[in-house]
DNA sequence: TATAAATTTTGTACAGTGTACATTGTGCAG
DNA sequence: CTGCACAATGTACACTGTACAAAATTTATA
């Protein structure tokens, strides 16, 4: 090796984004603000990376990994590795909501992604589900969590409203509209808790395994 | 009413989207590519509309009720009426990967949206199930069709790449990856097909409705 | 009918974004 | 010690959304 020596690397580069992400957990996280974090001039990290795109499925990966995809081979019953890795995720993913674009603006190729799908498949098939539906259960699994994800992100308040708040706003909201929505207010309003999304991935694997039905 | 005629109005504004998504539907349409398509100066959108947010927002309300929420509450079996709208949603989102990041980032609120909402509330609960369940099961189905066509978007091959082609460039990908993944490639390489998304909603459907399990 | 008031549209501008290119500087191999 | 390969920078460009003041236009009133 000649030049210079490096000062960066890109696991660097993806701690000083979830750094921007616990600062701010809602901002969106720009090439600009990931160097001037750095300490260094955007340009430079082209060095390490060969665009914004590739950066974000940097941090895809190190998030799919941080919500620790060996849960899914474990040794707990095959329902609880997937609404366990499936709880993970999400809470990673609520946590920092200014991430959630990056899982959804680019293919999820890599080896995380490829280690959770072989996971999320190893627990469909040790419930009994053929190889084939077991792909399409992961795949749907997958699509919950980040469905889930992305829609609650979409749904943040503002700077500084307090999630009681919001939950009061979105009641009132849906209080005020058809009848039978208007009926469940309550329940509609909270949808993006802990307890309402463990109830969909749940309904999801209870349609997904035919020895539940 | 004093001043000058108006040029314009929301609806006009929403049919210059959806005319740029037709020329090009992978690109998400901007502010001022949308000025320009009306002959007219960015900010001249600004008499009819707060913010791109609530352009976006007039964008999905249409897109929501171009898919036809009637069905929801036509004469067809309840399960129908679910997947029937579910795939034509999906079909239009598909249709239009530029117009997916305006479902997912901002709060679905507006008459189109509620009335699907009670459409699907009204479905689910025809179906059997209580009220509050039946919220939860309406919101999971949205989850899912939104997350599909995020995922598949996210997924887009760059210009002019064939569908064809990229099946089989996912294809040797996951080839190529873990064994479980590996032996089941070629169902997993295509995953964003309609039959695969069907799959997906009946498999969700099932797991909500306790009748059938 | 002339004038004033209201309101749409525009001109200009700013603070951002990602990224390309040429330049400068650093450090090891010859 | 020299030269080369590479990292980091300076500068720049085409974009984005949006704010603000000026201009243009129409209608209601004097």
């Amino acid at each position: 090796m000649k030049g210079p020596k490096r000062s960066l690397d890109v696991p660097k580069i993806v701690n000083a984004v979830l750094e921007l992400l616990a600062e701010d957990p809602a901002a969106v996280p720009t090439l600009r603000g990931v160097a001037a974090h750095l300490g260094v001039r955007p340009n430079t990290l082209y060095t390490y990376v060969p665009d914004r795109a590739a950066l974000e499925g940097a941090v895809v990966e190190h998030l799919l990994d941080l919500a620790g995809p060996g849960v899914l081979t474990g040794g707990a019953p095959w329902r609880e590795r997937i609404t366990g890795y499936a709880l993970r995720l999400r809470a990673e993913l609520l946590a920092r909501p200014g991430a959630v674009p990056f899982f959804l603006s680019g293919p999820m190729t890599g080896p995380s992604a490829a280690l959770v799908g072989e996971g999320l498949l190893a627990a469909f098939t040790e419930a009994g589900l053929p190889a084939a539906d077991g792909a399409r259960a992961a795949y749907a699994v997958m699509v919950h969590v980040l469905g889930s994800a992305a829609m609650a992100a979409a749904d943040l308040p503002g700077p500084e409203v307090s999630p009681a708040e919001a939950v009061r706003t979105r009641r009132a909201a849906l209080a005020a509209g058809p009848p039978r929505i208007a009926a469940v207010a309550d329940v509609a309003a909270a949808w993006n808790s802990v307890e309402q999304f463990e109830w969909g991935i749940n309904r999801l694997i209870d349609g997904c395994v035919p020895s539940l039905r």
